[in-house]
DNA sequence: CCAAAAGTGTTTCCGATACACCCATGA
DNA sequence: TCATGGGTGTATCGGAAACACTTTTGG
């Protein structure tokens, strides 16, 4: 695309879609999944609750670079896990122009930043996954595969620690899986407090730090880490990491 | 983006990048796994070995739809299994402009079609995974993602049976498996002939049909078809079904 | 000293893997 | 009838899942 200098609008011989990104952030509150939202202050669907994200800009290196840009300008929210979900190219998606929407989603750690809203955003709130508004868009359906995609992850791939602090006790973990799993009550397998330290430090990239809680109102719990390197090698030697 | 008529050129306010649909197309000759290829009739990378692919155009309903628009014209491929994989869109992909490009992979049956060029396609051509050419734009790296998508996908899903006709047999499914995940000779979980038509039936989703193959020369593997319905069912449930 | 939560250890049992054997077919 | 590939059956071994018990901490 050429921008023409007398109309200031953008000229191009072929059609050009819209591009649009948009970011899924799961954040745990140590009891349920959250996904970030914000109130959009602009048509269309001014008023109400979508997703972060925006068009991607000339400047933006890459899709991945947009969504960085987007959420910090409109949650103040840095530094994440991002991975892409999906490309969303359905027509009738927008009401304005045809818009294709490159997905992805992400974990923080839901109390490190100070969400706020800014530029296109009203306001930018946590919402727990159950208990979602009506979205703009098709935001809902985006979340609904992004839940699918976090369930599946979580099996293979340590995708819960980035949702806690670098240091994190077991209990804390297991409460993530058990809130992204969701299993039935009479699930042993997976509920049993007792199993579940064993599965993860057979996974061979749990390290414990040595240090415990302190406060706590009964015994206190180990700290443990991420071991990024062990995960690396053990992922390239193909290991098949199941939880 | 709007027409105009005088210049015929699309305007528009804000910059849109170019989009892009491609395909990693898989087919099986018996042995070794192959993807289809065209040659580029056009400029840039005039001449040189490339993805299926093409921009989106208004009237695809969506990235899929382009998809098999595309591979229809440029390889008379039609009616297969389709994925999104991923979108690429690092800045400096394209020569000519920033072009985003949405990325599929596909399985089909590699004989059922009489590969054909056309259009912007001088030629389209099977290259056996292991001796892939120096292809244009980041292409050799889309397959490289593809391949390892689909060799995770093998393990949980019944992507096999795309790569074969309606009836196969247990052998051909066999020689499927290991031509993906291509595993070490000494490696007889998975080599074992004997071993895997129990884990494969185990899944749920086979159904023998009571035929067998005519015309062999040694003893007739029976043939078997997958069964949708039970693989959908299964699914639904949440059951693991893993390879 | 009690209750609640965390940690360690043990046993059982299922099911994948490894292995042996029999069958069908064309040459 | 023999060679080759295909099919059926079985024993074993490991490791996950279910269970029991001890330890720590604050109130």
């Amino acid at each position: 695309m050429i921008l023409n200098e007398t109309t200031g609008k953008w000229e191009s011989r072929y059609w050009h879609p819209a591009v649009t990104v948009d970011a899924v952030v799961f954040g745990f509150d140590g009891e349920k999944l959250n996904v970030l939202l914000i109130e959009r202050g602009g048509e269309p669907y001014k008023g109400a609750w979508a997703l972060p994200g925006g068009f991607i800009i000339q400047t933006d290196k890459s899709a991945q670079d947009a969504v960085y840009r987007e959420l910090h300008e409109e949650t103040n929210v840095d530094d994440i896990f991002l991975e892409e979900l999906e490309t969303f190219s359905d027509e009738g998606r927008d009401p304005r122009e045809r818009v294709i929407t490159i997905a992805f989603f992400a974990l923080v750690v839901k109390d490190k930043y100070i969400i706020k809203g800014g530029d296109d955003a009203r306001e930018a709130k946590w919402f727990p996954i159950d208990k979602l508004p009506e979205l703009a868009f098709d935001h809902n359906k985006i979340i609904d595969v992004a839940l699918e995609r976090l369930r599946q992850r979580i099996h293979f791939e340590p995708v819960g620690f980035h949702l806690l602090d670098k240091e994190f006790t077991m209990p804390q973990l297991h409460s993530i899986y058990l809130a992204i799993l969701n299993p039935p009550a009479d699930d042993k397998k997976l509920r049993d407090r007792r199993n579940f330290p064993k599965k993860m430090l057979k996974l061979g990239y749990i390290r414990p730090t040595g240090k415990k809680i302190t406060g706590n109102p009964h015994r206190s719990p180990a700290l443990y880490t991420f071991d990024e390197e062990a995960y690396k090698t053990a992922k390239k030697i193909g290991m098949r990491l199941e939880f």
